[in-house]
DNA sequence: TATGAATGAGTCTTCATTCAT
DNA sequence: GATGAATGAAGACTCATTCAT
C-alpha cells in the first residue's frame, strides 16, 4: 500500500499551515532569536489564533524540536553529499567542513538553538539514548566515518583515534559557525586588520583543521 | 586627574556591595543558566529588594555585561601568563589554547553567556567601536600577537595572515569551550565509543590547532 | 402517541452513540473528578471529535446533568428496592439510608457533582419548578413515603412531619457519603483512633439515624 | 521581647491590604463558588494587578488555604463556647450540632470549599500527618471529647464507641450544613409541602441526632 | 541608602464552543 | 453524521522595572 504516500487535499492543506507556522517561526526566530519566539508572537505573527498553534503542534518544545531537527537535517544532507563524492579526499575533507559552515550560518539562531535547550521534544533531556537517530547524531557519524577512512587510506595520520578526532574537528567547525552566525559578539571578526570574506575564511579555516590531521608526507 | 584613585569611604562600601551582588549573580548564574537568573532571584539570594539592585546597575543587562566582562577577564589573565613564559613556543602555543578552554568551561553558562545577547550595557549593541578595549578583545589581541611572533620566528607556516590564523584558532578554542561546557547537547561526546577525561581531550585539540600551523619541519 | 416508542433504526444507533459517549464521560469522570473531565479528554476518550458531541447534547452542562441524572436513577433504584420489601420496618429503614451511602460512594465524583453545579443543563437554576421528576426528586419521595409509613404504622414518633423527618434522614445520609467518598479531606477519618470499615461504619450511621427516629419501646 | 506584638504602621498596611484582598476573595467566592475566583478576577474586584496578589499570597492555593482555614477557625470557636457551658449535656450536645451548621451556612461556599481541593498550602494533599492542627482537626477533636464525656457520666448509650459516634455526627451536621448552603441542588427542600425556617429545621435536626446517641431513660 | 508597593506585559497552555465542509 | 479548523477568553504565574517614601 501506499498510505503514506497519499494525501488528501485536506492533509495537503494541514501541511501547508504546519509550514506557514514553521515559516514564520523561522522568520521571528531569525530576527528575534530563541528568546525572542514566543507562541504569542508567532501567532500574531501569522493572523492566527494562539490556541490554532497547539492544533499543529502538541507544544513549544515540539515545535523548536521539529525547527532544529529540519535544520540540522539540512545540514546533514549537504555534508553527506560532500562526504561521498568521488574527488581527492582532502578536498573531500575541507569541502565537508566548509559546507557544514556554510549552511550552518545560513541561519545562525536556528544553528545556535540545536546546541541549546531541551534536546527531546517531551522531557528535560536527561537521557542521551536515541541521540544517535537524531540528525545531529547522524552528521557526527558521517564525520567519523570519514575520518576512519583516511586514517585506514593513509590520508590521516595513523597514530589517532578516529572518534576522538572526529570530535575535535566537529568542534573547530562549530566554533567557526558559532563565530561567523553571531558576528556582533565576536569583536575580532569584524575590527581587526585584515578582514576576508566570510567565504574565504571558512576555507582557510577548513584548510587549517585538515592539515592538523594530516599524514606528513 | 585622580579621580579614579581617590576613593572615599562611601565609593568603598559601594564597591563592596556591587561586589556583593556580582557574586552572587555569577553564583546564581553558574547554578541556573541565564535563564534562571532573575533580578528578584538574585535579590533574594542577597537579602536586598529588587529595587536596591538598581542602585548599583543600571540595567539587567549592565549586570550581566560586567559579569561576561569579568570572566573574560580572567580567561584573559590565564591565557596572557600562559603566552608570556619562556618555554618553546609550540609548548606555549598549545598552553594557550588549553588554558583559554579550561577556564572557559570551568563556569560554562558565563562563557556562553559572553557570545550572546547585547554586548553593549544599553543599547540593541549596533556599533562595534571600542571592543578592542574589551576583555575579548584583549584576549584576542593577546592570541593574534602570540601568532605574529611565531610566524617571525619561523615555527609557524610563513604563509599565514597572523589574523585570520588567529581568528582561526579562537574559533576552534571557542568550539571546544562550547562542547565541553554543554555536554548534554553534543550526544556525539557521550555516546562515541572512545571517550577520554575532558583535560585529555583538550590536549588533543589543542595540538591539532597548533599543528595546523606549524612550519612543516 | 406512539413517538416515544417507535425507533427508527437511525434513533437507535444515535441512542447508541449517547450511551458511548455517557460511558466514556463516566470513565473519565470517575478517574479524574469534575474538573478533569473536558470535552476535548472526552471525545479523545472514543475517538470521535469534540464538534460530534455536540450532535448529541446541547452542552457540556447538559451531559453532565445526564450523568448525574443517570447515576441518581441507579441510588434511586437501589433504595427503592429495599424500601419495598417485606422485612421489618427498622430493618428496611436501615437499609435504604446504608444503600443509598453503598451506592453514593461508588462513585464519589458522581455523586459529589450531582450537588454541584446549575441544576438544569440551559440555565442558571432559579426555577425550581419540575424538581419533583427528577431523580433525585423520585429519590426523596421514596424516602417520605416510607416516613410516612413508619408513622402510621407506630414504628416511628408519632410527632414527627413526616417531610422534615425526611429531609433530615437525607441530610445525615447525603454528609456520610461525602465524607466517605472524599476521605482525605475528613481528616478524622484517618487519623482517629478507633477505624473501622466503611461498611460497618455506614452501618452503625444508618443504626444511630433510625434510632433517633424510632418510637421509645 | 515582644516582637510579635510590635506593629510597625508599615506592617500595619500589609495586613489591611492582606485583609482588603481575603475579603474580596470572600466576596467573590460567595458570589460564584469556588470555580469561580481567580486571582485575574480577584484582582480586577480590588483594582490590583494580578502581581500584586503575589506580594501577599504565594500562591492561588495558600490564599484559599486561609481562607478556608480562617473560616473554620470561626467554626471551631463557635462550637468551643457551646461546648463548654455549664448547662445541662443534651442542650449543650444539641448546641454544638446546631453552632456548627449555622456558622457553616453563613458562608456556604467556604464551608464547601473547606472539603475540596488540596488541604495544605502547598503539596497535593497526600499524607495525613499534622490533620490534627489543623482548624478541623481541632473540631473535629472538640466534638469527640464531648462524645466521650457524655458516654463516661451516663448521657449516652454505654455501648458507643466515641470516635465513631463522633464521626458519624459529624456527618449528619455535614450533611445539613451542605444541604442548607446549597439549597438549589436539593429540591427536597424548597419543593416539599411542609416547609420551616432554616433555624427551625437545624434544631430539629440537631436533636434527631442527639436523640440516636442517648442512653434510654 | 534602601525598600515595599505596585504594575503592565508577558509566559505557556487549556477550555467550550462554533462553523463551513 | 462527522470533522478539522479556528477562536476568544481565561487559567496561574513571573518578569524587569519604577517610584514614593
Amino acid at each position: 500500500m501506499q498510505v503514506e504516500t497519499i494525501e488528501t487535499p485536506a492533509e495537503r492543506r494541514r501541511q501547508k499551515v504546519r509550514e506557514l507556522i514553521l515559516t514564520a517561526a523561522e522568520r521571528v526566530f531569525a530576527n528575534e532569536g530563541a528568546d525572542g519566539l514566543s507562541i504569542r508572537r508567532l501567532a500574531q505573527n501569522i493572523d492566527y489564533s494562539p490556541a490554532a498553534i497547539y492544533k499543529y503542534f502538541g507544544s513549544k518544545n515540539e515545535l523548536m524540536f521539529e525547527l532544529k531537527e529540519a535544520f540540522f537535517g539540512k545540514i546533514l544532507e549537504n555534508v553527506h553529499r560532500m562526504a561521498d563524492t568521488s574527488r581527492p579526499y582532502a578536498e573531500r575533507a575541507r569541502d565537508c567542513v566548509s559546507t557544514y559552515v556554510r549552511v550552518a550560518i545560513e541561519k545562525p539562531h536556528h544553528y545556535a538553538a540545536a546546541f541549546t535547550g531541551p534536546m527531546r521534544e517531551d522531557g528535560p533531556s536527561e537521557d542521551q539514548a536515541g541521540f544517535e537517530d537524531t540528525n545531529k547524531g547522524l552528521a557526527f557519524a558521517v564525520l567519523r566515518i570519514m575520518v576512519e577512512e583516511g586514517i585506514d587510506d593513509g590520508h590521516l595520520r595513523g597514530d589517532l583515534d578516529a572518534s576522538l578526532a572526529a570530535k575535535s574537528i566537529w568542534a573547530s567547525m562549530h566554533g567557526l559557525a558559532m563565530m561567523l552566525g553571531h558576528a556582533p559578539t565576536f569583536p575580532a571578526l569584524t575590527t581587526s586588520s585584515s578582514t576576508v570574506s566570510p567565504d574565504a575564511f571558512i576555507d582557510i579555516h577548513a584548510d587549517l583543521i585538515v592539515r592538523g590531521l594530516e599524514a606528513s608526507r
